[in-house]
DNA sequence: ACCAGCTGCTAGATCGATCTACTTGAGGAG
DNA sequence: CTCCTCAAGTAGATCGATCTAGCAGCTGGT
């Protein structure tokens, strides 16, 4: 059983492979009545539209890469979900790849998806990613790129994250004024840039209080669960003292409160703890996870449609887009104190 | 600039487009000389293989659909990131869509991908989809299929998924040997086959000890956190007693977990909590919680697999595939007893 | 000398759509 | 009646690869 074409249509209701193609595109240059006969004849014969075909003669796809590290973070689920829904409502396809932070995987699958001609890509970076990596990417050179959450020096191409520095200064802020006077910087790989502007961010926050943070309690893990549990382990072994861990993501901070708690270090009382992003569980943990908001769903939204814009016109500079963290008190930055205040803090 | 084609990169080195074309995929009709030859030109022009001119005319893909139905539940994240290896590994592309568990939606995705006439088609399949949906989506048929966690009656597509009946009756079995008496089956919508099923099995292994499970105490709710907390909500309204709830994953236990905490109802000594799937979420959790693996890695492995063995030799018999579940039992569901037991149960 | 068989390469058709340029017939203006 | 315009539809080239069939030229066996 071979398929059926625009051929078998056309000839199934006398008219010619262009009309058919036209209909396909409800072109107003065809009468209705003759659309109607060549819907029908679609039907009847159950033609299915050749996506592969229209696109190598039209020359473009409507179909977009995405190309990241990891889905099993919160934050990228998110931020993937806001991405097919755009993508979704505009009618494109998305193809996926996940380059599990490695250099050779990313490039492998950049060179792969431009040979698939996707109309453009939306690239999570593995970490020291550089630019002249990008550009040498033959396939992907030419097509429009946005870059999201890691920012790459000296590439011209759009991006969006979240402004990390602000960020921090934003946890900074909040641990300075709540009293704590020795902060450690948990998890995350050192070569991340999220990290290194984070803990830019909350250095500077501190100096403004005439506090320092100590770079032997700047501790970079695995961005995980685990990572967490490792670097407050690591910590206790760095034999200094602290009151306060701020922690490279949420997850890490679910894993530093594990350790904490089970060499019977209280949260909230004993040690302040705070992640960032901002996941669904924060709020649901024991005690309530202090983070700030990264906003995944907005960067997915804004990324998807930032690219969107490009395919349509590739001229103009490319743009760079910090979305404003913000911040949600919690329990586990509080001093043992009754239940959290109906969350006052969470508004700006 | 127009780009280079196999046409421009024959011109250049003298030969034919027919034997840069052999070049590409390495034939061994092509003399090592030549080979050489062709492929410094390529590299010299910026060749890049279009691989839709080269699928429309070998009529495959080497691309394969996952339509899901959301990604923000960590075992769908797990299962993805799975896919996604196995498909890379193989050369294959993943072209990736949501469903979120709408009819509609899924039609079209699988609409669309039929249209780009992917190889295959993984599909973790809406509520109350039914065969005949799958079938009159006239781009998909014909097209291999493996069907993902939900059966449909009376379809004729490979199936792999874990054993629903036996996870449930593994929780029951553990809740009546441990002395729960009244047991609650809170969270997950009405209609997925995946309730049904673990509500039987639960309901099964309690007979066998002569326990019921008390219709009023079934609440279906959506399968997230706030599901989780509804309905504790909702059972307390019931003003019946019951000493465990088994919740339909994980997730919805952190919810019924945070609910009950501020209701004053202890995890583990007022109430023994249980959830599926797993996650590594559920060992972290203050109390640690009771759990089912489902193994959403080896599903996801396994799914691929099956998928493109079917590609490569449509015929046979459809397959299905029943995972054996794998009951970790933690605080969740024991009395109010010490530290828990050094963590036996919480290896991979 | 002859044919078979092999190696290395090629011309031309082909996949299934879209695009460009053109035809045809009807209707209206002059 | 002629010319012009416009709506509706068509023929043939084209996108960039692969496939089919086959052609030189070179052994090598008889």
């Amino acid at each position: 059983m071979s398929r059926v074409t625009v051929n078998d249509v056309a000839a199934a209701c006398g008219v010619s492979r262009a009309t058919v193609s036209l209909v396909l595109r409800d072109s107003p240059r065809v009468s209705a009545r003759t659309k109607e006969r060549v819907r029908e004849a679609m039907r009847e014969l159950g033609y299915v539209y050749d996506r592969r075909a229209a696109n190598l003669r039209a020359g473009q796809s409507k179909t977009v890469a995405l190309v990241a590290t990891d889905v099993r973070n919160p934050y990228f689920a998110e931020l993937t979900m806001a991405i097919e829904r755009v993508l979704y409502k505009h009618g494109y396809t998305l193809l996926l790849g996940y380059s599990h932070d490695d250099q050779e995987r990313q490039a492998r699958l950049l060179e792969v998806m431009g040979e698939h001609r996707v109309d453009g890509v939306l690239l999570v970076p593995s970490y020291s990613t550089t630019g002249s990596m990008l550009d040498s990417s033959l396939a992907a050179s030419g097509t429009p790129q946005v870059l999201i959450t890691r920012h790459i020096r000296g590439h011209q191409a759009d991006y969006i994250g979240v402004d990390n520095v602000a960020a921090a200064e934003l946890l900074g802020e909040h641990l300075a004024r709540t009293g704590r006077r020795h902060t450690a910087y948990l998890g995350g790989p050192a070569r991340s840039t999220a990290r290194v502007e984070r803990e830019r961010g909350l250095r500077d926050a501190l100096q403004r209080h005439g506090l320092d943070l100590d770079p032997a309690l700047s501790i970079p893990t695995s961005a995980d669960r685990g990572g967490g549990e490792r670097a407050v382990t690591l910590l206790t072994e760095t034999g200094l003292t602290c009151d306060a861990v701020v922690c490279y993501s949420d997850v890490v901070a679910f894993g530093a409160m594990a350790a904490l708690r089970a060499s019977g270090v209280e949260t909230g009382r004993d040690m302040a703890v705070a992640g960032f992003d901002d996941i669904p569980d924060a709020a649901g943990q024991q005690p309530s996870l202090t983070s700030v908001a990264t906003h995944p769903d907005r960067t997915g939204v804004e990324a998807a449609e930032i690219l969107l814009h490009r395919i349509a016109d590739p001229a103009g500079p490319p743009r760079t887009i910090l979305l404003a963290p913000e911040l949600k008190v919690r329990e586990s930055t509080q001093g043992a104190g009754p239940a959290p205040r109906t969350r006052k803090a969470s508004h700006r």
